[in-house]
DNA sequence: TCGGATTATAACGCTTCCGTAACAATCGGA
DNA sequence: TCCGATTGTTACGGAAGCGTTATAATCCGA
């Protein structure tokens, strides 16, 4: 099964979602770390700073600096993996499941309201 | 008519795109980015800086930083508005054409690989 | 014509992020 | 028990964005 669109909805859908994102909110997320948030929110655990690097393809420190961020907002916490401990695993947290939860709402609510 | 959407479709999907984005572009753009970039691109011209910052919800110096930015990138440029010199006209170019050309149809193909 | 309103930008000090390189801590096999 | 490999973070100089405030150019009505 899929999401048929065609182009111009499509970018019609992101247009109205991404303009919804920097209205109400304060912060202005890059690409990578919505990204960040959404691998550790919609992939199964453990996630760790090598592993979201490799998925991203992004180097190590760009990982660490957007938990730092991120971090400070509550939207991920960090801690040290007991079994390795060279590990992070980086967690998911009530604030971020919130903030998750309403993009997700905002991207059906978009979805709703778009003209075909 | 609408995109029906279920919320975890409507993450799923972003989290693809997104990391779509990420993976193979160089540059990370900010939400406030894209959204600039999808205003000129969808709606009907002409844009302005006042327009697009009335639009976002947003000071009129983060408008003109972002289209510094974007401009230097190509992927949209500034002009003159002839009728009245104070507003500056901001354009659509090639590249920015393709660019979000390329948005597009990463969007339609993850819609489409999107499990249900 | 002149003066307040409007438009976009520049300037300010500060924060965040960049890529690269160096680093400390830890692991695990020889 | 070493010692190379691995993990995550820090350090570095530079670039870019922030919000606020100030400024230059232009408009337009009294």
């Amino acid at each position: 099964m899929s999401v048929t669109l065609r182009p111009s909805e499509a970018l019609n859908l992101w247009h109205m979602v991404t303009l919804g994102l920097v209205r109400e909110d304060s912060h202005d997320f890059s690409a990578r770390q919505i990204s960040i948030l959404l691998t550790v929110y919609l992939e199964p655990p453990p996630h760790t700073v090598r592993g979201l690097a490799a998925k991203l393809q992004v180097t190590k420190p760009v990982i660490t600096r957007a938990l730092d961020t991120m971090g400070r907002l509550e939207l991920v916490s960090r801690r040290r993996d007991e079994a390795d401990l060279r590990n992070v695993i980086i967690q998911r947290t009530v604030k971020g499941a919130l903030f998750i939860e309403r993009i997700g709402d905002l991207i059906v609510s978009s979805g709703k309201e778009l003209p075909r």
